[in-house]
DNA sequence: GTCTATAGTCGGATAGAC
DNA sequence: GTCTATCCGACTATAGAC
C-alpha cells in the first residue's frame, strides 16, 4: 500500500480530496471518485479496503496541508496579537464551508479514522492561538479576567460559526460581519495598553 | 392537505423532526420516516409530493418552536446584557449539534425551502442579539469601537461554531470553553461601566 | 386516507480476466 | 495494477387495491 510510483492511487485520493470538501463524506460515492479520478474499481479496491479508508487517507492529507497554511501564519517573531488578527482575516471561501470541520455533522464523524484528522487540524489552530494569547498576556497587552485558553476556543467558533453562518444565508456577508466581531472583541480584550 | 384531523400526517412530521435533528437530511430517508411515524407509504405520498417537502414542514416547524425558546429568553425588562448572557449559558445538548443549523454543509441548504426556516431562526437570534447590545449601548454599557450588528454575528458564531468544535473533538467540554470565552470577551466589550 | 406491491436507480463491494 | 462484469441492498417514487 502506499507505494510511491502507483500513478491511480494517486490519482483517486486527489479526487477523493476534492469531492470531500464540496460534497461532504456521505454525499461522496466511490463511483464518483473513481469518475473524476479515471481510475476503474478495480484500482480503488486494490489500493483502499474500501470508501472510508479513502476518506481517512485524503483527510489525513488536507489535514497536514492545513496545518501547514496556519503554522506560516503563526510565525514566531510577528507580535502576538498580529498573528491573532492574522489567522482571523486570512482570506476564506466562506460559501465552500470549512475544508475539514464541514464534516462535523455527519455519522461518519464517529469513525474515528475520519474525525481524528480534522480534530487535529482543529486542535492545532487552537494550540497556536493559545500560545499566542498566553505570549499576549505574559507581556501584559491582555485585560485582566481573560484566559488564553477560553479565547482561543471562542476565535476559532467564531471562525467555524461563520462558515456556517455564512452557508446558511448563503452570504459571504455573514461570515464577515462575524470575523469583525471577533476582531472589535479582541480590540476590547486588550485595550488597556494596545 | 394539512387537514387538522388528520393524524399520520402528523406522525410522519413528528417523526421527520426527530431524525433531522439526528441525522440530517440526506441521511433520512422516507422509509425511516415511515418506520418511526408507523405510516405507510401511501400516506406519506398522500400528505407530500416527496421527502423534499416532508423535510420543510419539519424544519418550519422546528424553527417556530425553537424561535418561541429564544423569545423567552430574551424577555423585554430584563437587563440587555442579562438577556444575551442568558442566550449564550443557556443548557445545550452539545453533541447532537444545533437542531436547525447541523443542516448548513448539506446540499440540501440550496434548496430555498429547506434553508430558509435555518436561515430564519438563525437570523431571528441575531436580531434579538443586536437590539440587545443595542439597548446596552445606548445606556453606554458598551466600550466605544464595538458594533451591535458584528458583536451579534460573533456571539452567534461562537455558539454554532461551538456545535462544531463539541462534536469534532466529540467533547461538550469544547462548547463550554467556546462559551466561556464569549463571556468573557463580552465582560470585557462593557468594562468602563459593569 | 391508508395500505401493499412494484419499479428503476444508485449505493458499496466482490470476482476474476488481463 | 488495472480493468469490466456482476451482486445485493437501499433509495425515492408510482400504481392501484381497500
Amino acid at each position: 500500500m502506499a507505494r510511491p510510483g502507483s500513478s491511480k492511487r494517486e490519482a483517486i485520493v486527489a479526487a477523493a480530496k476534492t469531492l470531500l470538501w464540496e460534497r461532504g463524506y456521505e454525499a461522496t460515492s466511490p463511483r464518483d471518485v473513481m469518475a473524476l479520478s479515471g481510475a476503474g474499481q478495480g484500482s480503488l479496491y486494490h489500493h483502499f479496503p474500501g470508501k472510508r479508508e479513502v476518506a481517512a487517507t485524503a483527510l489525513a492529507e488536507m489535514a497536514a496541508e492545513e496545518i501547514g497554511v496556519i503554522d506560516a501564519l503563526f510565525t514566531p517573531g510577528t507580535p502576538p496579537l498580529d498573528r491573532v488578527r492574522a489567522y482571523l482575516t486570512r482570506e476564506r471561501q466562506a460559501l465552500r464551508g470549512c475544508r475539514l470541520a464541514r464534516l462535523a455533522n455527519e455519522a461518519a464523524m464517529e469513525e474515528p479514522a475520519l474525525r481524528e484528522p480534522v480534530a487535529a487540524y482543529l486542535g492545532h489552530i487552537e494550540t497556536s492561538l493559545r500560545a499566542s494569547l498566553a505570549e499576549a498576556r505574559e507581556a501584559g497587552q491582555l485585560a485582566p479576567g481573560l484566559a488564553p485558553a477560553a479565547l482561543a476556543a471562542a476565535l476559532l467558533a467564531i471562525v467555524e460559526g461563520g462558515y456556517v453562518l455564512a452557508r446558511v444565508h448563503w452570504d459571504e456577508a455573514a461570515m464577515r460581519a462575524a470575523i469583525d466581531g471577533g476582531v472589535q472583541l479582541l480590540a476590547a480584550a486588550m485595550r488597556p495598553q494596545a
